[in-house]
DNA sequence: TTTATATATGATTAAATTTTCATATATCAA
DNA sequence: TTGATATATGAAAATTTAATCATATATAAA
């Protein structure tokens, strides 16, 4: 696997950043918006920002002090095949043993 | 985001068994072979396999003593999709400030 | 030109995840 | 039925990653 694969992974897949993500599919947001709506706290929400824009997943421009942030065209892509996988196998998912100390061996 | 989501990335997003995933992708094989093909420790990728098996992104089957893990076919559409978003990306993913402390600030 | 607001940064702490270790089980072959 | 091979499991150690804290910067408004 390509080192390219592994920091796509490391700024991808992550609960918070993904949910950015979601937030971001619908309209353009900032800082404050996006706070309010997923309920992170603010540094914490910058931090995954400047990854997520580092990456290019996401866009950025100002606009007074705030800076308004959009989720780019195959970015949008991805998190909706993702979407549809999780859907998917949403059964599955939720009976995995590994992380729901259930136990389902073949 | 659901709990599926969480769980879809605890087990998808993962360096070693996105690793497994690409290397089912070609052909089904057995443990002692990605052992090999992978150079991952024996218990160590019986967990991941466990996991990614749980969420049926895998499946297995058995064959004497050997047990035969192949992909299943949606999960390799996402492969496919994710391996194409690096391509697509892998000039800025390589140059992400935040993992290789370099900075790239706006 | 000081104050308030919006956002970003770096360093530390806290939490989660991966890797390893020691061992178990299951199947085949002798 | 014993020994060897293939794979799985649970718990502990090691490492990563996320969350928090204290503070900085940048813009706008007073």
């Amino acid at each position: 696997m390509s080192d390219a694969t592994d920091l796509f992974f490391d700024a991808f897949a992550n609960k918070n950043r993904f949910r950015i993500l979601v937030e971001l599919m619908n309209k353009e947001q900032c800082v404050g918006e996006l706070q309010k709506s997923l309920n992170i706290e603010q540094t914490h929400l910058s931090h995954d920002l400047r990854c997520l824009l580092n990456c290019k997943f996401i866009n950025v421009r100002k606009e007074g002090r705030k800076r308004i942030y959009s989720i780019n065209k195959e970015t949008k892509e991805l998190v909706d095949e993702v979407t549809k996988h999780v859907k998917r196998y949403e059964t599955y998912l939720n009976k995995c043993g590994i992380l729901k100390e259930e136990d389902g061996r073949i």
